[in-house]
DNA sequence: TCTGGGGTCCTTAATCTA
DNA sequence: TCTGTAGATTAAGGACCC
């Protein structure tokens, strides 16, 4: 049996929450529609229409510089469930084509389409089947990029946008890369740009070219050899169809920064309780506590702390980020943000609590109530918290 | 311009441990 | 037993992404 050539799509929605609101308010479309802040607040633009970006507009741009640009646009708040619901129904179309999908946000996914072409037709064709059965289904358009890996996959979807298809084939990679600019490559951001500016290098074929002792001195080691890869288009083709998240996390920017002590507290409880809520949901408990906390002038500081043992209760959590924002090494003036994490899953909480969800449910198996009897005599009351907490959830 | 929220991964420094 | 050291782990922060 021959091997066959990985093949990859990258499927980016455009415009994604705009799109979705376009679609449902008639009256929006052709507008330049902003979703995120409203002008006025603090905030930031999460998305924005194609009509809105020939103001300038741009997503992470301040809402308060978008209405200076775009005093007449139609801003709307976004509706992250109504996205959450239009996201997994397009993810149900693409599983319904290939055998292997990985969603990497959102509005964007990854698809191994190797072996399609002797079903489907030529990538071309596989490219327009899975455009076509987006708009079918919900009435959206979508950009397609298909090369050899991910990273060509991804750089092709951002070439055709928007509501375009771009398909590089191996022998292409080099040249279809030469001419970008290096901001193009994963990972190549502000910071990065800064370290290479004295290189006088703007082009990846000029990235290409340089010599990797050169990079290294720039960049460092890792991030050299990273980009150089980059440059030669060599990437990973793996598909992660199970991914496990690794954090949970939740903040709040407040409208005007707060000094109150009781007042933060009460907010980072109402953060614990939703950070809890999610871990028990997913059926998860975690070792670590993260707490951060932003002042004015964005000056931002995290503080950690580990538990012995992994929890999901939400008391715990509060309990300790608290304990981490009192111990006395951060300033102490009006704070802007504050926010808390939980990170370390820990396999025996998240048995323990599932075990009492089970008996919780109605379990009567003789086997999970003796393994209870023995996990509260070793444990004793802390443990029963952890069932009733899910109970609750 | 004045910067949200929720993540991931990486680097570096400090600390622990063999 | 003491000390130095290397490697592992933890903590904090930076950078990036959508």
């Amino acid at each position: 049996m021959t091997k066959l050539e990985p093949l990859i799509a990258h499927i980016d929605l455009d415009a994604f929450f705009a799109s979705v609101e376009q679609r449902d308010n008639p009256e929006y479309r052709d507008k330049p529609v902003i979703v995120g802040a409203l002008p006025g607040g603090r905030g930031v633009v999460a998305a924005c229409s194609y009509e809105a970006r020939e103001f300038g507009i741009h997503s992470a741009m301040p809402i308060s510089e978008a209405h200076r640009r775009c005093p007449d646009g139609v801003y709307v708040r976004p509706d992250i469930g109504k996205y959450l619901e239009e996201s997994r129904r397009i993810m149900d179309v693409l599983d319904d084509l290939a055998p292997a999908v990985e969603k990497a946000s959102i509005d964007e996914a990854y698809l191994d389409i190797s072996g399609l072409e002797k079903i489907i037709g030529s990538p071309e064709h596989i490219g327009t089947n899975i455009r076509e059965r987006i708009y079918a289904n919900t009435g959206l358009t979508a950009s397609v990029g298909i090369g050899p890996n991910r990273l060509i996959a991804k750089l092709g979807s951002e070439a055709c946008k928007p509501d375009g298809l771009k398909v590089v084939p191996t022998a292409a990679v080099l040249d279809f890369l030469a001419p970008m600019p290096i901001s193009n490559l994963r990972g190549m951001g502000k910071q990065s740009l800064k370290k290479v500016s004295g290189l006088k290098i703007s082009t990846v074929a000029e990235l290409r070219n340089t010599p990797l002792a050169t990079l290294k001195k720039y960049l460092g080691a890792s991030a050299a050899e990273s980009f150089r890869r980059q440059a030669n288009g060599i990437a990973s083709h793996h598909i992660a169809t199970e991914r496990q998240r690794k954090s949970i996390s939740k903040e709040t920017t407040f409208s005007a920064d707060v000094t109150d002590t009781n007042r933060l507290h009460d907010v980072l409880r109402n953060l614990a309780a939703q950070v809890a809520h999610t871990t028990r949901r997913e059926k998860l408990a975690g070792r670590v506590i993260m707490l951060k906390i932003r002042y004015q002038g964005f000056e931002t500081y995290t503080r950690q702390s580990s538990l012995d043992q992994a929890t999901s209760d939400e008391r715990i959590m509060l309990d300790t980020a608290w304990s981490l924002f009192s111990k006395g090494d951060l300033p102490v003036k009006p704070v802007r943000l504050i926010g808390i994490g939980i990170s370390s899953w820990g396999e025996d909480d998240q048995n323990q609590a599932d075990l009492f969800g089970a008996a919780a449910q109605g379990a009567t198996n003789q086997k999970i109530l003796e393994t209870i009897d023995k996990l509260t005599d070793k444990y004793g009351k802390p443990l029963l918290q952890v069932g009733a907490n899910r109970q609750k959830s």
